[in-house]
RNA sequence: GCAGGUGUAGUUCAAUGGUAGAAUUCCAGCCUUCCAAGCUGGCUAUGUGGGUUCGAUUCCCAUCACCUGCUCCA
């Protein structure tokens, strides 16, 4: 019955307003995404769950709002300048693309590409004849360096000392003012900082519809602890980020976790979990451990004290720090790529539904008049339960048609307003997953609905 | 970024070197008392830019986007 690829994902979010192609009427730009009504809803819906789950329910959690632009001398202490960057070659005969420090370690462990400059890595290949994995041959283009951080400049001029880059990840936000949120809040470790927004990287991009795009958001938490308390809170977020994906509906058979065994300059344990997408698996958070890098880091590029007071045992030290970042973005895709089910009401007759939890669902209540001769009380139901939630209105075609349209986006409950109520102030409440329908006082409405939706 | 494929209404598909058709969606009207009903009418398209040609949606080139595979993803 259900036969979910990403085509039909693809379609629904552009034909119903969820996403559209960036930039469209230009011909379009390649890996950039607009979410329309329905789309920005979800969206904005997922991360009230994140903030409630992360910040609301959680002891010494706070929020922060950093700026994406920051001071270029963050990203050399990150170590993003010197390794967000790759030396790339591509072999002239058969077209593939390869890293020059790889091809070169590849080819003489023993050669130390790293300590090497781009010049000194052509020569090394030129003089070696290193050849492509690929195809034997030793015929390549000079060296480009690909740096994923976007460059934009500050001021009127375009000299090289007015840099600065978008923000190709939102962690050093926390970490530059993990003090000034530790003074301001009184927290004492472990606590926490969670931040919602916006990061870029200039990567080169395959398909996929949102799941891997230049510009994305990401909701992320950052937890500040003492050394030795660090593995044991890393384990335990894996675990809490698992359970938050199941809440919003993702099963846990379609979850895994993704140990990663090669890790990144920063991190001392990283995991990833992720969801079985239509197109295979794919990570939608990542779990790391990235130690006290980043603030000793920050310590020696500033030249200020990064150091935590321990006010019980008067120690000072700098922080370990668990990251996990959870993709907003791929989250929607997920959650939309789960809800997404065709079933098969009699021979030949199907509807589209989104089997949405009713807090992600854009709508949760979709006011129908069965004739348009009763527009007047819709309208009045209307004006009365959009002062509480999300809801549509719709009096255009037969009822069957509306259901579905309504189906088709994930609104959970449609009320439907006949003569009857015109009588007795009763009106029908369908119910999208199950499609049975109660009777149900117009006054009982806003607490029925609001029961039902839970996180 | 490489290779191959594909670009015609919102969607799915026709056709053509000489006025681009249909179905569906959508909108309006009529009708309609609970799961895509019917009737009437209406809106809407050759991705973009060049070239060849009297004339290009059609042929050629470039570009952009999408799909598949590689590559990339500290």
């Amino acid at each position: 019955m259900k036969d979910v690829t990403m085509e039909k994902i693809v379609a629904l979010c552009k034909g119903r307003g969820f996403i559209y192609p960036g930039s469209e009427i230009y011909g379009g730009l390649a890996n950039t995404w607009d979410y329309g009504p329905l789309g920005s809803r979800l969206k904005n819906n997922i991360k009230d769950t994140w903030r409630k789950r992360f910040i609301q329910e959680r002891k010494n959690s706070y929020e922060l709002d950093a700026d994406i632009l920051m001071h270029p001398r963050v990203w050399e202490a990150s170590g993003h300048v010197a390794s967000f960057s790759d030396p790339l070659v591509d072999c002239k005969e058969c077209k593939m693309r390869h890293r020059a420090d790889n091809l070169i370690n590849d080819f003489d462990p023993n050669a130390d590409a790293d300590a090497m400059t781009q010049e000194e890595m052509m020569n090394y290949i030129r003089e070696h004849k290193v050849p492509c994995p690929n195809c034997g041959k030793s015929d390549y283009t000079d060296i480009r360096q690909f740096n994923l951080m976007f460059q934009t400049y500050r001021g009127v001029t375009t000299d090289s000392k007015s840099i600065i880059y978008l923000r190709p990840e939102n962690a050093q936000g926390e970490y530059v003012n993990y003090l000034n949120v530790q003074r301001t809040t009184r927290a004492k470790l472990p606590f926490s900082i969670g931040q919602i927004g916006k990061a870029f990287r200039n990567e080169i991009t395959p398909g996929n519809f949102t799941f891997r795009t230049i510009e994305f958001e990401q909701m992320e938490f950052q937890t500040f602890c003492k050394e030795g308390t660090d593995s044991d809170l890393y384990k335990y977020f894996k675990e809490y980020g698992k359970k938050y994906f199941m809440d919003l509906g993702l099963p846990e058979e379609k979850l895994r976790f993704h140990d990663h065994e090669k890790l990144a300059h920063y991190a001392k344990e990283a995991c990833d979990i992720e969801y079985l997408f239509p197109f295979g698996w794919g990570e939608i958070n990542g779990t790391h451990n990235r130690t006290n890098f980043d603030l000793s880091r920050h310590q020696e590029y500033s030249g200020k004290s990064m150091e935590y007071l321990d006010p019980e045992t008067n120690e000072r030290y700098i922080p370990y720090i668990i990251e996990s970042t959870y993709g907003l973005d791929r989250t929607v895709l997920a959650v939309l790529s789960e809800a997404y089910d065709e079933e098969e009401l009699a021979e030949g007759d199907t509807r589209v539904v989104l089997h949405l939890n009713p807090v992600l669902a854009p709508y949760k209540v979709a006011v129908l008049p069965l004739s348009k001769k009763l527009s007047e009380k819709a309208e009045e139901v209307y004006s009365k339960l959009c002062k509480k939630f999300m809801c549509d209105y719709d009096e255009a075609g037969s009822i069957g048609k509306r259901y579905r349209r309504e189906d088709e986006i994930g609104t959970p409950y449609c009320v439907t307003i006949d003569f009857d109520t015109l009588e007795d102030e009763t009106v029908t409440v369908r119910d999208r997953d199950t499609m049975e329908q109660i009777r149900i006082k117009i006054d009982e409405l806003e607490n029925y609905i609001q029961e039902k939706i839970v996180f």
